[in-house]
This record gives structure tokens, sequence and C-alpha cells, in this order.
DNA sequence: TATTCATCTGAATAGACATTCAAGCTTAAA
DNA sequence: TTTAAGCTTGAATGTCTATTCAGATGAATA
């Protein structure tokens, strides 16, 4: 990942060094939009928290918390995982503070970590309804 | 996937059976949360929405195409990746409909399908800036 | 028409990820 | 203080995914 070019053509005009494979159709619009693009490390951290929503069984997860404060083994007959697998998820969504979580007795609830969550799902749900 | 259980506890009350592991702490609430959440297709098709967005070298850019309309030699160097690992993320993209493309010449150029992705992107951004 | 540029594509390799299985921990009940 | 329920964890396995590389396409230029 990465890759940094051995001897390709260097273009640069005023400021910092600019590299690429070929040429360049429009050099002073590369310059401007490459300082405006979001940061390695934002990009890293958005991409993460897309992830956590890349995966049908989180999903289901996720609306069903939408719904309802549910513990591990009724989330997992609603989802028809085993528990182990939705405890994994559930520690992956829980590390990204996409869910809290709570202890009442022997049983864990979950639920989501705040109203942006719900938001964002509905959002793509939607959006994918209009195509 | 879609892990079907080989004879274990079955609970049922008053419609279709409902299987799971160990024992439903809440056999009711199971129930309604579970006709309620998004269908397995459904939870499909945004998943792999969500993983089109999953990927920092896909975030940066569609981050760029938010900036400008930008043919595949410059989004590479935009993104400091090669042509071609650039041209599969866009294929991938465009499969989605994330962005479109249209040929001038010998160079296609590349933008946003819609408002939608921007604005999506702005609010996981932003989302993420509040924490 | 031959050549070159810009882009695309398929196969292969390497890395990331989800489930399963077995075992461990915590809390409540016997 | 045993025993069991509910949940978590780590390792292993199989699957998916991203890049690279080499080669093919399509359009413009010589």
């Amino acid at each position: 990942m990465n890759k940094v070019d051995k001897s390709k053509k260097t273009v640069s005009s005023d400021g910092d060094a600019l590299t690429c494979d070929s040429s360049l159709v429009h050099l002073e619009q590369v310059r401007q939009v490459q300082s405006e693009i979001v940061t390695t490390e934002k990009a890293q951290q958005m991409a993460q928290f897309f992830g956590a929503m890349a995966d049908p069984h989180r999903l289901k997860l996720l609306s069903a918390l939408v719904k309802a404060e549910l513990c591990v083994c009724d989330l997992a007959a609603v989802v028809k995982m085993s528990e182990s697998a939705v405890s994994h998820q559930l520690r992956l969504l829980r590390n990204l503070r996409l869910v809290k979580h709570r202890r009442e007795g022997r049983n864990v609830y979950y639920s989501l970590a705040d109203a942006h969550i719900a938001n964002l799902y509905r959002e793509v749900a939607e959006h994918l309804d209009e195509a």
C-alpha cells in the first residue's frame, strides 16, 4: 500500500513535487484538488466506520437495535446467528462506538450509541429505494 | 453463512417457529423485532453500498470528485495510486452507481452520481468529528 | 495505416475478515 | 460452594478483497 514510484516522471511547478505514472491532463486542477481532499488519517477513520456498516449481519443487528434494546441471546435469535458470532460482531460495533451495552444480572443489553446511527441507517435505506 | 441449526431447542407459541442456540430472555419482544428488522436482501444491498465507502482509497477518490470532475490519470495522481488500481476501484464505484463517467477523446471523466453521495460523505465526516 | 496515449481487464498473490469451535469468565441459583 | 446460564475470547479455517502485472481495447495523431 502507498506505492512509491521509482523514477517516474516528476512534475512540479511552484510547490511540492507531484509524481505520477503517466502524464497529467490538468496539472493545476490536480494540485488544487490534492490540497482539498480528505487526509489519509481521516479517510481511514471514515473507512472504518463505513466498514462497520458493510456487513448484512451487522446491519440486521443494528436494525434490530433501532427497534429495541436487546440482550445477546435475543439478538442471536433475531438475526439467526450463533451467540458467539453475535458477540464478535457486537464487540466490533462497540469498539467503533456504534452501540453501547449495560449489564443486568447475567444478561448484557445492547442499544444504539446515538441517534446518528439510526439516521444514517435510514438515509441509506431510503437512498437505495429510490433507484 | 446463514447457518441452519440442527435440532436445537425450538420455541413456538402462536405463529412460525423460532429457533435458537440457548434460551430466549424475551420471547415476545424477539418475535416482534424479528418481524420488523430489515430483510436479508435489503441488508445485503445496504452492505454492498456501505462496503463501497469502506475503503480509504475510494473515500479519497470520492472526496476528490466532490471537488471536481476528473479523468483517471488525474485521479491517480491526486490519490497517489497506480492508474490500474484506480480503474479497478472506479469500476466498483460505477457498478454501485456512486459515480458516473463520460468519455472525451481518449480521456474518461468521472463525477459523483448524485448529491446523496456527497451528503452521506459529509455527514459521516462530521459525525466522526464530534466524538 | 502504424503508433502512441489513456483506460480497461483478468489472473494471481497477499492481506483482511467472519464464522466456528473450544475454553474462560461472571453472575445467579441450587 | 457447586452448578449452570449468559456472554466473551483466541485460534484456526475458509472466504472475500485490493493491488500488481501483463496484456487488450479504443481513440487520436503522425
